[in-house]
DNA sequence: GCCGTTTTCGGCCCGACTGTTTTCAGTCG
């Protein structure tokens, strides 16, 4: 049982319990230990064996928790669960889905009009039977009619690069406003997280309806939500909310600090900042006396974290993670950034399935400061993209020879192959071929549906090559579109540990493979982390950013990404 | 359900906005 499995089941149970309406801190304790498991660098199938007090020293997790793990990694299912899906039918859960239906509402419709489905719900609201519930009205039906348009819409998450460009687009449209003071995007974007829900700005400035009325020309061909004095909300026809949020120039830092989140971070953090006395909204720091409340700071972010004793933290470490025990401790991780990068190691050319030729790319990397580039073309097996057998590679690398001449000793062209590795396990060039390469990155494109105990020996089979050095998009997800392979990840830290092999996180922003609790994991392990673009055009290598984004999230330095370094130290790391 | 501790049980972040009310509950972030 993964990690995942159970807190899919501690999700579940949260969102059963919560809509019987049961004590709202139980469902948010089912939530939070959801999520942290969600997060743990290691399985806890290993912990359940060491006994469930080693599980309870995880934050959030008890005595009953620990049982319950111990339980469903044992039998594979939970009886608490089963009985919870026996009394509710699972369909309901859809109902909360819909924007403005939370769990009392969605009971209501389950106790009083029997309502199961999302298509239960649609002819009830048709037939104005929702109306006439206590607590209904005639706009909260219209709103769950439109509602459910959105519900299928609304989970899907749009990458960070998708909602990047918006970002770009909104900052100049806003931007342009007389007597704007100060911009900024908060919220899962600034937070770089991989998806973006939706987009929270925030601003000061000196006529906020002025801004305001700016903003609702972005709207579009969709809808205003909502508009208030400090707040307004539109959506666009994709489905996108945008959330905008003016607040006094003395509480800007509050704000940012407040909607940067995470909800998570927020809560501990408020919780060390009442410890001290103070009180913590997005209007600032407030120092606590009896009846009356003191303004203390909230022009900055700096302040308001100085003020609870705390450092700026980035804000792709603010999930709660280990942020507030590295502050504790002092060792709060100097985050890599994309200057830090020397060189990239994984792209394809025209030889294969690329837009660009070698010397095309190579121009490229230069003007974007790179020192190095491997080119990295597909090995024959991929025949859809004219995978390259030995021959055709040899012969490329006799072109990169001559090129390199040419550029001296300012850039480097890697003789390297994405080779790969084939459903039986063996790789697709053999090893005197690779042997000749400066740069072997292998990755699985076929059979990736193979149970786990295949798959995973594929790869632990890949890294154990003496020729190889690094395996590419280790678990092949596609973020929304396509799960992982079953691959035992612990298994290929182990083998990438023991035969000192490094493992790619990949920049493109569908891929971001290995994710940052993975990254962080391998971190532990010891194990160097690879940012590449797998470029597959010239503008392709500008996605090594979102790269650098999911390494930060996962806390990792400069130290912790091999292709920080030069060339010549990579080879002493790779030990070639 | 967790946590901390006053070691037995109370507290658990907090404010804006909306719709349905007539003072507030529900939802959201």
């Amino acid at each position: 049982m993964t990690n995942a499995s159970i807190a899919d089941a501690f999700d579940q149970i949260a969102d059963l319990l919560d809509f019987q309406g049961a004590n709202p801190f139980r469902v948010r304790a089912y939530r939070n230990s959801a999520r942290t498991i969600r997060d743990y660098p290691e399985p806890l199938e290993n912990l359940v064996a060491e006994g469930s007090k080693r599980l309870t020293q995880i934050e959030g997790i008890g005595d009953d928790l620990a049982k319950k793990i111990v339980t469903l990694v044992g039998t594979g299912e939970l009886p608490q669960l089963v009985e919870l899906k026996s009394q509710i039918p699972e369909s309901v859960l859809a109902l909360l889905r819909i924007p403005g239906l939370g769990p009392k509402k969605a009971k209501a419709l389950y106790d009083q009009l029997a309502i199961k489905t999302l298509a239960d719900l649609k002819v009830a609201c048709e037939a104005g039977q929702v109306r006439k519930l206590k607590g209904f009205g005639e706009k909260t039906e219209q709103l769950i009619l439109q509602g459910m348009e959105i519900a299928e819409k609304a989970g899907q998450r749009m990458y960070w690069a998708e909602a990047d460009q918006i970002v770009q687009t909104l900052r100049r449209d806003l931007g342009a406003c007389r007597g704007l003071k100060q911009l900024e995007f908060t919220g899962s974007y600034r937070r770089g997280k991989e998806t973006v829900g939706d987009l929270d700005v925030l601003a000061v400035a000196e006529s906020p309806s002025e801004l305001m009325d700016r903003f609702g020309q972005f709207v579009g061909q969709g809808q205003v939500l909502g508009r208030g004095e400090t707040k307004m909300s539109i959506r666009l026809q994709s489905g996108l909310q945008i959330d905008l949020r003016v607040v006094p120039e003395e509480s800007f830092g509050a704000a940012l600090q407040y909607f940067t989140g995470s909800k998570e971070h927020n809560v501990t953090m408020r919780g060390l900042a009442k410890d001290k006395g103070l009180k913590v909204n997005e209007y600032g720091v407030f120092r606590v006396k009896k009846d009356q409340e003191e303004y203390v700071c909230g022009r900055t972010e700096k302040e308001v974290y100085a003020a609870v004793g705390l450092p700026v933290f980035p804000p792709e470490l603010r999930e709660n993670r280990r942020e507030f025990e590295w502050a504790e401790d002092g060792k709060l991780p100097e985050l890599v950034e994309l200057a830090d990068l020397r060189g990239d190691l994984h792209m394809h050319t025209t030889e294969t399935d690329g837009g660009a030729t070698l010397e095309e790319m190579v121009e490229a990397a230069r003007k974007r400061g790179l020192a190095y580039i491997a080119i990295t073309d597909h090995s024959k097996r991929v025949s859809m993209a004219n995978g390259l057998n030995a021959e055709r590679l040899r012969a490329q690398w006799k072109q990169i020879d001559a090129l390199n001449k040419k550029l001296g000793k300012h850039f480097s062209i890697l003789k390297g192959i994405e080779c790969d590795i084939l459903e039986s396990g063996e790789l697709d060039l053999p090893d005197d071929v690779l042997a000749e390469a400066d740069w072997v990155v292998c990755s699985v494109h076929y059979g990736q549906k193979q149970p786990r105990e295949k798959i995973t020996e594929r790869i632990v089979g890949a890294l154990a090559n003496p020729h190889v050095d690094c395996i590419a998009h280790p678990t092949g997800r596609l973020i929304g579109r396509r799960d992982p392979y079953e691959v035992d990840i612990e298994a290929v830290f182990a083998a990438a540990k023991k035969h000192r092999k490094l493992l790619e996180l990949n920049a493109n922003p569908m891929r971001l493979d290995l994710n940052d609790v993975m990254c962080a994991a391998a971190k532990t392990h010891g194990i160097g982390i690879v940012i590449s673009s797998d470029a597959h055009s010239t503008e392709g290598l500008d996605v090594l950013r979102y790269g650098i984004l999911q390494a930060r999230r996962a806390g990792l330095t400069k130290a912790d990404v091999a292709n920080t370094r030069s060339w010549s130290e990579m080879k002493i790391l790779i030990g070639s």
